[in-house]
DNA sequence: AAGTGGTCTAGACCACAAC
DNA sequence: TTGTGGTCTAGACCACTTG
């Protein structure tokens, strides 16, 4: 690269052309004030993102090294190295020094469900037994207008409505509803998950080639109804953690909402702040 | 700086000794396998904390510029670049293109409570209303065992105990119960916190020279007992979401104690997991 | 115009893993 | 030994803010 700073769009390495706005997520959408500078790096980082989406590494794949990347895109591989650091805080990617950089996956997330921050309240942060699952139900249905609206589909459309109940050591303890657009998800059965081992969002990927990449979660205190009771052994009217997560996949596009009613007599949801 | 690469403990600026471990929340304190290997940038990144520690710079202050940083610790400004960088987002301090560093302050964290992540359910990201507070009692007492204990102090250390319940448009909606080391915020009374407005961080950070750096929260689903249900206008037995905060300062020493009772009925714990 | 953070480059060398 | 990520440097230029 002859001149030292590319002043903006000089990007067509072997992609067509770079996107102004590289972020998505960044733009009110009302008059910008800068005519809509994005560094180098970022358009790197949603050239490699592109790549992630359209499959041409899949969760667990090693992608590129540095100095390959930085070859195809025509930048130096400080450059690259930029661009892959925000994806890996983004947990997209996953570095191993003396290894490679890997595509990031629910499976072998070595120790833990990805995103369930429940803990015991004798917080010896390990002896984090597994749950045990039972899956309740699994059926299709057309949606509630509420949850269609989460998911962005239209009324009418299909949905994938899982119940499923998970125990540690016998008790039961999160009582949860989950709901999947139906085209993404067909195929999805009461005997595809009851056979499953591992995370759900594990068998996401392998089987739909869905991945599960940042969710929101809304939390609250109620009360158990008669349902719930009956399920996870407590009274009518007992407190329970109600909550809603909505997850989402590349370029922010609404996958699953999930509804979990948890007990926490003697566990707790876990929550880092900074 | 002559050779390319200080092979570890080149370091002398104007500091006496840099420590082998830099972060201090990274050796598990059982032989390391490595010997005790921290690169400069992250040898740069402790004094600088060391630095705010030692109050230095104050919340809110501009620290040195990079390349003043870089002189001072006689390395290249990308390493300071790179501590800077680590600090920031740890929210330490805060970057503003044009104008400088600043340390960061719970003062003028323009618009929010920095660690209260309550939202009303109808979730328009703004409107949020500004809650209004009341304390309802401020004492000096002995510390119950727990707190004691969570706060790394003596049983028979003195602690301060303040209640208080924060109301939106009228309404209470959170009851909090926060305990404090008595040494540290020796003076602190029921007028001091009455008079202010702003945040209650902010006014440690003023009044004590205690900032507020991080804290983890325990979430549980509870039934209010008849304290609460007064204080909050609902009947005994009505479910609160729990939150027990632990906050710390520098150095992951903790320094509050915080437990509220929470109202969930039209608002919501707000949680973003990636 | 001067000062500060932000981006980009090119090249050197270190640490780690695998062959 | 080789390949990969990780650190460090020195220098150039861009973008933003202030006088």
């Amino acid at each position: 690269m002859a001149s030292a700073h590319p002043s903006q769009s000089d990007l067509s390495p072997e992609d067509p052309r770079a996107p102004a706005d590289a972020t998505g997520a960044e733009s009110p959408a009302l008059l910008p004030p800068t005519p809509a500078f994005s560094p180098l790096y970022q358009q790197i980082k949603s050239l490699i993102l592109r790549s992630l989406q359209a499959g041409e590494w899949k969760p667990g794949d090693m992608i590129p090294s540095e100095f390959d990347l930085a070859a195809r895109f025509r930048v130096s591989q400080g450059t690259v190295r930029k661009a892959i650091d925000e994806l890996a805080t983004d947990n997209l990617l996953v570095r191993r020094q003396g290894k490679g950089t890997f595509v990031a996956t629910h499976a072998e997330q070595h120790i833990q469900y990805r995103f369930l921050r429940v803990l015991p309240d004798a917080s010896a942060p390990e002896a984090q037994v597994p749950a045990e699952r039972r899956i309740i139900e699994c059926r299709r249905l057309r949606g509630p207008a509420e949850v269609a609206r989460q998911l962005d589909l239209k009324g009418g459309d299909s949905l994938v409505q899982v119940r499923r109940v998970l125990s540690f050591s016998g008790t039961p303890a999160i009582l949860e509803d989950i709901w999947l657009p139906g085209a993404p998800f067909k195929g999805l059965s009461l005997e595809t998950l009851s056979s499953d081992k591992g995370p759900m969002y594990a068998l996401f990927e392998a089987q739909f080639g869905v991945r599960m990449v940042r969710a929101t979660e809304k939390i609250k205190a109620v009360a158990a109804d008669a349902d719930a009771a009956a399920l996870l052994g407590v009274e009518v009217g007992h407190p329970l953690l109600s909550v809603e997560r909505l997850a989402y996949t590349y370029n922010d596009v609404p996958m699953e909402l999930r509804r979990g009613l948890y007990r926490t007599e003697t566990r707790h949801y876990h929550n880092e702040l900074n």
